[in-house]
DNA sequence: GATAAAGATAGGTTTTACCTATTCAATGCG
DNA sequence: CGCATTGAATAGGTAAAACCTATCTTTATC
C-alpha cells in the first residue's frame, strides 16, 4: 500500500479549488500529466474516488469534499510547524524546561514569569526546582533546557551566562549581640555557631569559608534543605548563617519580626547564572531570556542587587 | 527551500522516540545513513536544529519537542484521513449534500433523518429543497450529491433508484359534493375544476393528464408552489386537486377541518426515488441511504404507502 | 461527422531516497 | 594514556519516484 505524501495533498488542495487539472497544473508549476500522475496515486492510496472526472469541469465526490477540507487542515499545520519551528530556536516561543535552584528561583522567578508572560506569551516556561547537583545532573540528561544556579558551575560541559552578583547578609536571632550592629566583620564572628544548607548547594561552600576565615563553628549536626528552614534555626537561636539579598527582601524584611540581618564587611556575595549544555549551542532564545531576566532584576531588584 | 515532506515527519516522530538513530532506523526498516539525511533535510527545511547530537543519546532540542508533538497530530491527522477517506465512499459516513424536492422531502425527511441520526452518527446530510427541474440542473452541476425526487427522471446522465409508490387522492373542499364519497371515478369529475402545482412538478404532470381522462377543467390561471397553497386553495372552494398520501399523512388528517380527501379509482400513484449523477458511480453509500430510507418508510408509512 | 478541449497514457530524463562501505568522534576500559 | 568499541556522519553508487514532452482518447460543440 503505497503511502501518503505532502505533495498529493497539496496538489489535491489546489485542484479542488481549480477544478480543473490544466489550471491547478500551471498554478503549481508543474505540467498536467505530473498532476494526474499524483492525484491518481492520491486515489490509490485512501482507495476512493476523490473526483469525478467530466470534460466539462469536475466534481468532487462527497470522499472528496472531505479529503481536500482534511488536507487544508493538515497542509496549514505543517505550514505553522515550519513557521513556529524556525521561530522557536530563535524567538522565545515554545516550551522551555527551566531547572532552578530552591535558593534562587522562588525568590527571583514569580517577579519575571509575570513579565515574561506579558512580553512573550507564546512562551511556556516549566519550572522544576532541585538542589543544584540534581539540577546539573538532569541538565546533561536533558531533563532541563536550562537551568537557574548559582555560579560558578564547575562542568566543563555546561555553559552559562552571568546574570547578577547578590550581597550575603549575616543574619542571627533579634536578641543576639550582633542584632544592633550597623555591619559585621569576619573577626566578630570568632566563636559563633554557623548553620548551613546540605553541602550540595553553592551558598553551603562559602558558608563553610566563613566559618574558617572567622574562627566560628560550622554546626555539622545540621544541614538546611531550605532557606526557610534555615531562618527558622537562626530565629531559634541556635546559630547564625548567610542569607542572599533577594530572599531577605522577600522573606525576612517584611516579618520583621524573628530574625535580624546585618551586611558583612567586607561585603560578601553569591553570583547567579542562567546555564545550559554545551551541546545545545547557545541558541539566540537563551540567551534573549538572560537578557530579559537581567532586565527585569535591573528594574525590580536595583538596590538589592548588582549586575 | 526544500519542502517538507511526510516522510521526514514520520521518520523524526519515531526518533523522538528511540532518542538514538540505529534503533529508530531499525524500527523504520531503513538503513541509519537514509535515517541521518532525511532528519538532516527535515531540520534544513525548518531551518533549525532539532536534535543535540551527543554519542551517549541524543537530546531533542526545545524547537525538537515542539516538532516533534506537532509532527505526532499531523501524522495522526494523515492517518484519520486515509481512514475516513477510505469509508467515506462506502460507508454512511462524511457529509452528502441532499437535494429534495418540495412535495416529498419535507413530509418524509424528517423521520428518516431522525433514526439516521441514530444509525449512523457519522453522517451529516445538507439538505436543500428546489423545484425538480432545479434539483436536476444543480445535480449536474455538482450542487448536490444526490436528490430525492419524484421519478421519472428524464435525463440519460442521471441514474436512480426506485424507493416508494405513493397513492395520490383526489382533495376537494369539505362541502363539496363528492366529500362524502368512498371512492370518485375519473368520470365523476367531469366538469370540475382541477388546480395544479407549477408544471416543473412531476406532480402537475398527473393532474394535467387527469383532467384530460375525465374531462375536467384544468386551471391555468393557478399554479401552485407548494402543497400547502394547493391545500388552501381546495378549502376555499376553488378547485379539486390531486395530494400524495405522506402529505396527507402528514398535513391533512390531522387537521381534519378544511379538506376532504377521498382516494381514486382506480388509485393513482406517483413514485419516488433517489438520484445522482451517472459519473458519479453507484458508490455504495448511495445504494445504502436509499435502503435506509426503505426500511424507514417501511417501519413508518407501511399505510400510506406501497415499497 | 469534423473540430476543439481536456484528461489519460507512454516513453524518457532528472531528482530523490536508499543502500553499502567508510570515516570520524566520543566513550569506556585495560 | 592508549586502544577498542560504539554510533553518527559522509561518500559513492543504484533503484525508485517525479517530472517532462509527445501522443492518445474521450466528449462536447458546431
Amino acid at each position: 500500500m503505497p503511502e501518503i505524501t505532502l505533495r498529493q495533498l497539496r496538489y489535491f488542495a489546489v485542484l479542488s479549488k481549480a477544478l480543473q487539472y490544466r489550471n491547478a497544473a500551471r498554478q503549481l508549476g508543474i505540467s498536467q500529466p505530473s498532476l494526474s500522475l499524483q492525484i491518481a496515486a492520491l486515489e490509490k492510496a485512501l482507495d476512493t474516488r476523490l473526483i469525478e472526472r467530466r470534460r466539462s469541469g469536475l466534481i468532487l465526490t462527497p470522499a472528496g469534499r472531505d479529503t481536500a477540507a482534511q488536507a487544508e487542515r493538515i497542509l496549514q499545520d505543517v505550514e505553522r510547524l515550519s513557521q513556529t519551528a524556525g521561530a522557536s530556536g530563535n524567538q522565545l516561543e515554545g516550551t522551555l524546561r527551566l531547572g532552578s535552584s530552591p535558593t534562587i528561583g522562588p525568590y527571583l522567578l514569580p517577579r519575571v514569569l509575570r513579565r515574561l508572560h506579558q512580553s512573550f506569551p507564546d512562551l511556556k516556561l516549566v519550572i522544576r526546582d532541585a538542589p543544584p547537583r540534581e539540577l546539573t545532573e538532569d541538565l546533561l540528561a536533558g531533563r532541563h533546557d536550562l537551568i537557574l544556579t548559582q555560579l560558578p558551575v564547575p562542568r566543563d560541559d555546561i555553559r552559562h551566562t552571568f546574570l547578577f552578583r547578590e550581597p550575603l547578609s549575616l543574619a542571627v536571632a533579634r536578641d543576639h549581640p550582633l542584632a544592633g550592629r550597623e555591619r559585621v566583620r569576619p573577626a566578630d564572628l570568632d566563636g559563633e555557631s554557623l548553620l548551613s544548607l546540605n553541602p550540595s548547594y553553592t551558598l553551603s561552600r562559602q558558608v563553610s569559608h566563613l566559618s574558617a576565615a572567622s574562627g566560628a563553628n560550622l554546626r555539622e549536626d545540621f544541614e538546611g534543605t531550605s532557606l526557610d528552614a534555615l531562618r527558622q534555626m537562626v530565629s531559634l537561636g541556635m546559630g547564625a548563617t548567610l542569607l542572599p539579598a533577594l530572599y531577605v527582601e522577600s522573606e525576612v524584611k517584611r516579618g520583621e519580626g524573628d530574625v535580624a540581618v546585618v551586611p558583612m564587611q567586607p561585603v560578601l556575595y553569591r553570583q547567579a547564572g542562567l546555564a545550559w549544555r554545551r551541546s545545545s549551542g547557545s541558541p539566540p532564545a537563551f540567551l534573549k531570556l538572560a537578557d530579559f531576566i537581567r532586565s527585569v532584576v535591573e528594574q525590580e531588584f536595583a538596590r538589592q542587587v548588582i549586575l
